[in-house]
RNA sequence: GGCCCUAUAGUUCAACGGAUAGAACGGAAGUUUCCUAAACUUUAAAUUCAGGUUCGAUUCCUGGUGGGGCUACCA
């Protein structure tokens, strides 16, 4: 709103300067083609940020291009580039470096590029290219137990990677898929029946915790009932069927599973415990769905299916009762779709839950937030979902990402090595409340507010720790030393955000105003190179949704974070004498400041205005 | 056993087949009369091994070794 009144630059269009790639490879398919006398084709140019360490903005390798020129790479960079420079005026000049055709772009081109890019809102995003949505799933909770470290990137992945696809101009649904039956649930509701004494979720224990308690504590009851049984000389495996417990517990699965009203009042009590406790760590970590499955309600479908694929003799029944597909000749087992008793296991489900997610949405593509452990599980589903005719089963993407593993190893909640989410992300806000409070960064913040700011980097310590890294690869997450608020890390973005917000408050405090600067105004290094990474930033949009990767807009935000902080520190801003030098500094300050923001929002990041 | 993924500084992460492999943390040494030092500057430090393809390989292929996962009438 600083900026509004005094703007009068000329209204953004797509300019040349943002296709400057585009026009360097067209130009230089021309090029081989007046000097060599051969087409070839566009995607055999390659055109990159020249590196820092030479002087240029774009370069382009000419190796490919010497056995067409039969010249040496220098002599064939050289021709190229001295044709390039005659045609294109917004090349100022060209270096050669053996193979590489070292290209500078004049410096009023890329202001011209600032002040076009200085008023687009939306700056960096697509406009809206699909009819057909895309329906991602992800968090996929069980409800025996709380979420988990392992659930905070998957949550924070799907998220994330809803928001960039939005930027990229696609409608996206966001779903949940809550596995709320089975025999897991019948053992917590077991052991609260047994154990519980009628115990209900308080402040202090909110209700996944509280489900989570008691599916423990049957585990231990049942455990102990084994150990009696091998003293009493029973096979371990004889035990572990025989156990009382479990005995019980399979009984009330077969209740459920017959809609008996006692057993299904109590799953529906407990279920609702989980989900409001859910609800909680949802919200505080910022997740939040359009739609949310249950497989109690998808299952049944899944079954009919099956039934639907047996009488197509595309399944097969064995003579136990029990239905399988038979995916040997795509080079996988026979998988078992419907158990002999009848009853459905995970893939039964999960052929419903797609059935129902397609017929929902008639989606352009499904994606499945889930951990690569179920790789194999993934290629079984389609193949199954395609031997039954449904060729959607093509659209079905498994946004497969990487394992968290812990110092100690891979997490298992058996050995009580479980991150839990709550506790980290209030790990993670203390943190950042006792460091700031150290640094003073909360000054002339009321309670409330301070409680806020905090929260902020505390979170965003947490989420662009998990965001920056690859999702495909596992990652290492050390609760001692993962907590970091300096260098790459959310937090050092934020401050550079905040820094920024706090020159504008300045400027206004010493009623500085803009002016209109003329294209020619000098830019230096720092500059350029904060203009050329801002120029880069509808790319890196497009790359990261195309490939699903937020640590893509991670990398980008912390590196255009850096360059902009060694511009503020060697540079001055509001002191800046010159009028035109001053503006120009503001300009690309509070653009930075946007795309910043804009980028910390596709990887669900608040940014603070101060800190 | 079979199948899949993976291997980069002490540590955690980067690098469409392109130049001298980048950062951060940690280590060493510096920068506050100057728009916020959660910042900035300098410095030491790495591609698991053996082959192959290529003008060029951390990247692609083959093999060895190390790590992880899947291979349930669990989810």
């Amino acid at each position: 709103m600083f900026f509004e009144k005094n703007h009068n630059f000329v209204p953004c269009k797509v300019s040349k300067q943002m296709m400057m790639e585009d026009l360097l490879i067209d130009y230089t398919v021309k090029a081989i083609e007046v000097i060599y006398k051969q087409v070839i084709s566009k995607d055999t140019v390659a055109i990159q940020r020249t590196r820092k360490d030479f002087e240029g903005d774009f370069t382009l390798v000419v190796f490919p291009f010497t056995k067409i020129s039969r010249k040496s790479p220098e002599q064939t960079a050289e021709d190229i580039g001295h044709y390039l420079k005659s045609i294109l005026k917004e090349i100022y000049s060209y270096n050669v470096v053996k193979g590489f055709l070292n290209i500078s772009i004049k410096h009023r081109v890329w202001v011209q590029f600032l002040k076009d890019i200085s008023t687009k809102e939306d700056y960096g995003y697509a406009t809206n290219n699909s009819t057909s949505p895309i329906v991602i799933e992800y968090s996929s909770p069980n409800t025996n137990k709380p979420l988990h470290l392992g659930h905070i990137r998957n949550n924070l992945l799907g998220w994330s990677i809803a928001e960039i696809l939005k930027a990229n101009g696609k409608k996206v649904v966001k779903v949940n898929l809550v596995n709320d039956r089975g025999i897991h649930i019948c053992k917590s509701m077991l052991a609260w029946q047994l154990f519980g004494n009628e115990e209900e979720p308080t402040e202090n224990l909110k209700g996944d915790k509280l489900v989570g308690k008691y599916y423990v504590a049957f585990d231990k009851a049942y455990k102990e009932e084994i150990k009696s049984l091998i003293n009493k000389g029973l096979t371990e495996e004889e035990a572990a069927k025989k156990a009382p417990l479990i005995i019980k517990a399979q009984e009330l699965l077969l209740k459920w599973e017959a809609g008996d009203a006692e057993t299904i009042a109590l799953w529906k009590k407990m279920n609702n415990w989980v989900y409001a406790g859910f609800d909680l760590t949802y919200k505080k970590l910022g997740i939040d769905f359009d739609k949310t499955y249950y497989e109690s309600e998808t299952y049944l479908l899944g079954k009919k299916l099956v039934e639907e694929g047996l009488k197509n003799k595309v399944y097969a029944k064995k003579e136990d009762g029990s239905v399988w597909a038979d995916l040997t000749t795509d080079g996988l087992d026979e998988k078992l779709l419907l158990r002999s008793d009848g009853t459905s296991v995970y893939m039964t489900q999960d052929i419903g839950t797609a059935q129902l997610r397609y017929d929902d949405y008639q989606a352009e593509k499904l994606i499945y937030v889930v951990g690569n452990e179920q790789n194999y599980h993934f290629d079984v589903l389609k193949l199954v979902l395609k031997k039954l005719g449904r060729e959607w089963a093509n659209n079905i993407f498994h946004l497969s990402y990487g394992m968290v593993e812990l110092p100690e190893g891979k997490m298992k909640s058996r050995e009580g090595t479980v991150v839990d989410a709550d506790d980290l992300i209030k790990e993670m806000i203390d943190v950042a409340k006792k460091k700031g409070e150290e640094l003073g960064k909360a000054e002339g913040l009321n309670n409330e507010e301070s409680e806020l700011l905090f929260k902020q980097i505390g979170l965003a310590a947490l989420k662009y720790f998990i965001l920056k890294v690859d999702p495909k690869k596992n990652m290492m997450f050390n609760p001692e030393e993962s907590i970091d608020f300096n260098g790459n890390t959310g937090p050092f973005i934020q401050y550079t955000y905040a820094r920024i917000q706090s020159i504008f408050r300045k400027a206004k405090e010493n009623n500085i105003h803009l002016v209109e600067f003329p294209n020619d105004t000098a830019i230096n290094d720092k500059e350029k190179e904060i203009l050329l990474l801002l120029y880069e930033y509808p790319k890196i949009i497009k790359e990261a949704g195309e490939t699903y990767s937020p640590a893509l807009i991670a990398n980008y935000v912390y590196e255009l974070a850096k360059e902009y902080n060694q511009f503020y520190h060697d540079h001055p801003i509001i002191k800046e004498e010159f009028g035109n030098v001053r503006s120009l500094r503001l300009v690309l300050s509070e653009k930075t400041g946007k795309v910043i923001k804009s980028a910390m929002h596709l990887l669900g990041i608040e940014v603070p205005e101060q800190m």
